[in-house]
DNA sequence: TTATACTTATGACAGATATCATAAACTGAT
DNA sequence: ATCAGTTTATGATATCTGTCATAAGTATAA
């Protein structure tokens, strides 16, 4: 495309955010938001976002897999979602509030695009159809958040688990076989149960035969009780 | 003030809607704006917004109090959140789906201020310093609404309990004696526990002194107590 | 008013989940 | 290779929560 030999610091493929960027802003603008944004690599564990840090840089990920949870001093973390690529992770408060509300740290090695959130609110301000973009997409995401939240809440220990296979399995790796990216304590923080009863209800399925499982390779073996599970467990 | 009176229909005092347009258009889109509002008062338990209809409106709670949940046929409902006079009602997916993903129901007699949605749309768009306030306020809300729901979440039931009656008390009402406007069903559902169990709850609230109940009638009679409850419950 | 449905309340019990204990497997650092 | 710490795994048990049953109180409409 013309378009990407103009700014070839924005060459990515499938960039939400080149999408956002390049609808909206002129050649010249574009060629500012390029030189400006940075990428960056994490390794699995590394911090990417820190709560009650100022809010500086707005974030999007382009590679890898992130968990997005609040860390509480003497109590278990809580694992608000999991992000997949071109997923815009600093979402909650970064226009609302002036340090981050929660923790973002990778899962996986994840390279993560970051531009300065200045610039950011700069172009909202003075191009309302790329600040109006900009809202339904923060909005979109959080929706979808909220909506996972409350479909997680009502479900018991079983419904929950077969809940988060089914997404690391359906949305984020799309196959039936995956290697998990979380250990079996971060699903239990994902689904708010211990981890005992995640391991337990683990090997249950596993003797169901509705998965197998070997170490962090999972196999889903019986996609349909696994679904009616997640729907009314 | 002569703001005011330039607008007589939009003398409502404390409006944040009416800051967050008066900050950023003139006063002929204000005029514009003031003329085609409308008020609509609903009696409790009428439905103001439901779930699945096509977005035509911006929804701004003036006076009452109601509840934003999901109604699943053949299931007990999902109480979302509690909003309050000059909340934000109509908040999720309203900017990025064409129909609404929830219910608001009035839990008290309210008055709710409603926008034809192209109207806002349409100032968003020509109007980056209006949009810009917008998505900030809008994201605040949803914010606010994560942030309580992971709370809830991580409670056992009295925690729960404690964490709604505290929200009622000091968000809502700001006294230590109120009436419930909801019944310990929807207490319940707002919990994501049993019914049963609410009402257990308070009954053992009421025998160790936390709570004074009459009725709908309550009276927090050891704040300190049922806040650490809400805390770490 | 009576009749009906709903709400509040409590007890009994079953089922779900957390906690504690133990141990094997795995990981990373030395 | 060895050690320490973490992760996975399983059992036993206590606690929490849901479900079912019953009944009294309350509101609403005919």
């Amino acid at each position: 495309m013309e378009a990407n030999a103009m700014h070839p610091e924005c060459r990515c493929v499938n960039c939400q955010l080149k999408e956002l960027f390049f609808a909206h802003l002129s050649a010249d603008e574009m060629m500012e938001i390029c030189s400006i944004r940075k990428d960056r690599a994490y390794a699995p564990g590394e911090h990417i976002v820190m709560q009650e840090t100022k809010v500086d840089n707005f974030f999007y990920l382009k590679e890898g897999l992130v968990k997005l949870h609040f860390i509480k001093s003497g109590r278990e973390d809580q694992i608000i979602t999991i992000a997949k690529p071109f997923d815009f992770i600093s979402i909650l408060s970064i226009f609302s509030s002036d340090t981050y509300k929660y923790t973002i740290t990778a899962l996986l090695p994840s390279v993560v695009c970051r531009i300065n959130m200045d610039i950011v609110k700069g172009f909202a301000l003075k191009n309302a159809a790329f600040g109006f973009d900009l809202m339904n997409r923060l909005s979109k995401s959080t929706d979808i958040i909220l909506k996972e939240t409350m479909d997680l809440k009502r479900l018991n220990l079983k419904g929950k688990l077969a809940f988060i296979l089914l997404k690391f399995s359906q949305h984020i790796f799309k196959n039936l076989l995956f290697e998990l990216p979380v250990t079996r304590k971060e699903i239990a923080e994902y689904a708010g149960v211990s981890t005992e009863n995640i391991i337990r209800a683990l090997s249950e399925f596993r003797k169901d035969r509705l998965i197998r499982i070997s170490g962090k390779e999972i196999e889903i073996t019986n996609l349909e009780r696994l679904e009616q599970i997640s729907r009314f467990g």
